[in-house]
DNA sequence: CATATATGTCAATAACGCTGACTTAATTTT
DNA sequence: AAAATTAAGTCAGCGTTATTGACATATATG
């Protein structure tokens, strides 16, 4: 039984892409970011902030104690670049540090209720230029589109976003 | 007829999806966005070169004969950011100025065979790790995976990517 | 000739990342 | 208890990419 354009078995082997298709997706992916991230970057430069800041407010956010060892370890940057960053989300009220029970070293950072507000304005633009995209695909086409961006992460990575159909964690 | 989870159909209306899977699709494109970019980037360092030359290259290489404003409203940045890395690689012989036939003022950009060599170099990698990713997913992956990035897009940048499957042009 | 367009340039500024060297505090190992 | 390791922070300097504003030059168009 031979694979066909037409056939929809999320469990078929692809045919081996053209060149010129493997180019379009190269190019799919630098217009959809830029444009993905364009808004956010609008909003956080009335704050003074960038899409660094963006980020930690992001991790930070959805893990509430992440200590600064781990931040690091999901953003890939170095200590010193994520300490400026940091230090001004701290500094201005949208970060707040704790000190961890049991290793007095480590620092559990969390939201201020500035900084759940920061986050939530800037995930909803993103989620609404997300959801009108998702709107307009249809449902066969999001599992798709999940599957293949979680295939072009580093395997090392993929743990870091859950699996599937984007229920868990 | 409702819609349920598995219905197929490329032409269905997406289920109203949560804020958990929209917050999925914002790490997957965070993910995927740095991996896809992370070994080009370090081909580029050995040249020192950044991923502002990279984006001349490839849109100086698949559009040869390029003008400097043609390129701008691509790469959307401004004059005096593309001058800098336009005016290296020219300098350093990976890309060639022509004067336009019919307007003098234009300058045509084309790429050197040393600057075809850097983007075939840049383009393989890439390439491989999206083909990799679209071979484990499958063909209508790949579908549903290029109809929401494009959903993605600016509706005014959509034109700048192919539609339906890139074979186009 | 006047104006608009395409390109290029000078200067200053900022965000974001890097390396290297070092400190402090706390925990773990020996 | 001393030594080593770990988590976090800091200081200094550098490079890339992007910005704004002002201005220059060549060419084309009305």
């Amino acid at each position: 039984m031979p694979d066909t354009a037409l056939d929809s078995d999320p469990h078929a082997e692809a045919a081996k892409p053209t060149e010129c298709q493997l180019r379009h997706a190269i190019e799919l992916l630098f217009f959809a970011y830029r444009d993905f991230t364009g808004e956010a970057d609008a909003i956080l430069a009335a704050y003074g902030f960038g899409r660094a800041h963006h980020r930690v407010i992001y991790f930070v956010g959805i893990n509430p104690g992440i200590t600064v060892g781990e931040l690091l370890s999901i953003l890939k940057i170095t200590k010193q670049s994520l300490s400026r960053v940091l230090g001004q989300l701290i500094d201005e009220n949208f970060v707040l540090q704790g000190t961890d029970a049991d290793d007095r070293r480590r620092r559990r950072l969390t939201l201020s209720d500035q900084g759940r507000e920061l986050e939530a304005k800037l995930t909803a633009v993103q989620s609404a230029r997300i959801a009108a995209a998702f709107d307009l695909a249809g449902d066969a086409a999001v599992t798709g589109f999940r599957t293949v961006l979680r295939g072009i992460i580093n395997p090392d990575d993929r743990h870091r976003v859950a699996a599937g159909d984007g229920e868990a964690e």
